[in-house]
RNA sequence: GGAGGGGUGGCCGAGCGGUCAAUGGCAGCAGACUGUAAAUCUGCCGACGAAUGUCUACGUUGGUUCGAAUCCAACCCCCUCCA
């Protein structure tokens, strides 16, 4: 490989945030030029936040736009309405206006931790593609635009043809996502100075498209640049635990959770998860990954503190970082775990430790609270709750820890 | 429109009149071992209840039967092939 000029594409290629480029000098000349250039890359609409799934681009955002760039962050509105149909098995379900309205409004809130918008050469911008998409007149697009886009070529496509292979149903309003998306890019292109398009792997099929439609139609030499599709050393796709997605916004999944997230990291995943999902300098990093053993959790304690600042803040970061500390270290139930409040008389009355643990929720039922009981799962300020009918009848001047297993632990206060 | 196949717990997938809250796998949770890791082993894994138990659940609605996830009918949805 060449050695690159721009300093975008050398944080890219040092962090490996690079699995495919369609023009890799092409681009590097582009993102060395003084001028800054515009990127985007598309997220769908069909949650209320992103999860840490989708972290990965926009650390890529985040990246150019340091680099002195502008990102744009488009904005499925109008796809979410079809639905990307690359490398399901099954159609999507489709959402209604509202929801989708409601979704982006999240979204956005996400972002702004990660970018700053502005109206500035380089202050990112939020766009949604319902704004031209639903305007389209379909005879005139395909005259314009259909005629250039070979079914032949589509068919080929890894995307489609593993659906067809399985012989899964593919629907003609699921065929059309890669066109609208190249035609998105285009549109891009020619209203907002777009001249790269980055994306997952999985979306590489759909990004060529759009580079080729660019250069037929509006003649525009674009690019496309995709990250390697992220899993944890042990195969599992990042973002999804036991308590389902890891999503990036405070309300959905809270801080604390949120560092406990990344502590919990795999050791052969250090390393990379390091340069992925923080700012660190590479020197730093490198010498963090070869810490063996038990001091490896040192490098995990960083990567969960970074991590976390990125996405909440500095200070939330340091909180959980402490209350972890405290927590695990030390045994002391730090007052700034999560708590439940219960009422002095209850407690007084005496309240079933099952209880509690549905109340924190620790347990979905109280079936499954008193399992966990017997099942030697609980414990109340560190000593194992035996019976499954145990009560709690006086609660200690700072609460009483209430943990279920050795990582979920909560703070029982009363209210 | 015609012919065939199918819809079972978070997912995959058995069951095909009673012994079915439903085999098995995955995922998940807990315990042991450790380092809040991985791997491994053990237990749990519909709800309510202290419990014999009760309730809800095998696409939907009816029916047959002492008894249905299992049989029948209609309907809805999905897939394949033909038109």
């Amino acid at each position: 490989m060449t050695s690159l000029k721009s300093e975008f594409l050398r944080v890219l290629t040092e962090r490996r945030y690079i699995h495919q480029c369609t023009d890799l000098e092409g681009l590097d000349a582009l993102a060395a030029e003084r001028a800054p250039f515009a990127a985007y890359i598309g997220f769908d609409a069909t949650a209320p936040s992103l999860h840490v799934g989708s972290l990965v681009q926009i650390m890529m955002l985040r990246r150019l736009q340091q680099a002195g760039h502008k990102p744009i962050v488009l904005m499925g509105g109008g796809t979410t309405r079809i639905g990307d149909p690359s490398f399901r098995d099954e159609s999507r379900p489709l959402l209604g206006e509202a929801r989708i309205a409601e979704n982006l409004a999240g979204i956005k809130r996400v972002f702004a931790k990660f970018l700053t918008f502005g109206d500035g050469p380089t202050d990112a911008v939020m766009v949604d593609n319902d704004e031209w998409l639903s305007k389209l007149n379909y005879i005139a697009f395909l005259r314009d635009y259909g005629r250039h886009f070979s079914v032949n070529r589509m068919l080929s496509q890894d995307s489609v043809k593993i659906r067809l292979d399985r012989e899964q149903n593919l629907s003609f309003l699921e065929f059309n996502y890669m066109i609208l998306q190249a035609y998105d890019f285009v549109e891009l292109a020619r209203n907002h100075g777009v001249r790269l398009q980055m994306g997952g792997s999985d979306q590489w099929g759909n990004i060529v498209q759009g580079v080729e439609l660019g250069r037929r139609t509006a003649d525009i030499q674009l690019y496309g640049l995709t990250s390697p599709l992220i899993t944890t050393a042990s195969g599992a796709k990042m973002g999804k635990t036991a308590s389902g997605a890891v999503w990036l916004n405070a309300d959905a999944r809270s801080p604390y959770d949120y560092w406990q997230f990344w502590r919990n990291t795999e050791d052969s995943d250090v390393g990379r998860f390091l340069r992925l999902f923080t700012e660190l300098p590479e020197a730093e990093i490198a010498r963090l990954e070869t810490l063996e053993g038990a001091e490896l959790n040192d490098a995990k304690k960083i990567l969960a503190t970074e991590a976390t600042a990125l996405a909440h803040g500095r200070d939330e970061a340091e909180n959980a970082a402490e209350t972890a500390r405290k927590t695990f270290e030390e045994g002391a139930a730090a007052d700034t775990l999560p708590k439940v409040e219960v009422a002095k008389d209850a407690v007084a009355a005496g309240i079933n430790v099952y209880e509690l643990l549905v109340k924190a929720g620790m347990a979905a039922s109280n079936g499954e609270a008193r399992r966990l009981i017997k099942g030697k799962g609980v414990k109340l300020d560190d000593v194992t709750v035996t019976d499954e009918f145990a009560k709690l009848e006086a609660l200690a001047e700072g609460g009483v820890k209430l943990s279920a297993g050795k990582k979920r632990h909560a703070l029982i206060v009363e209210s």
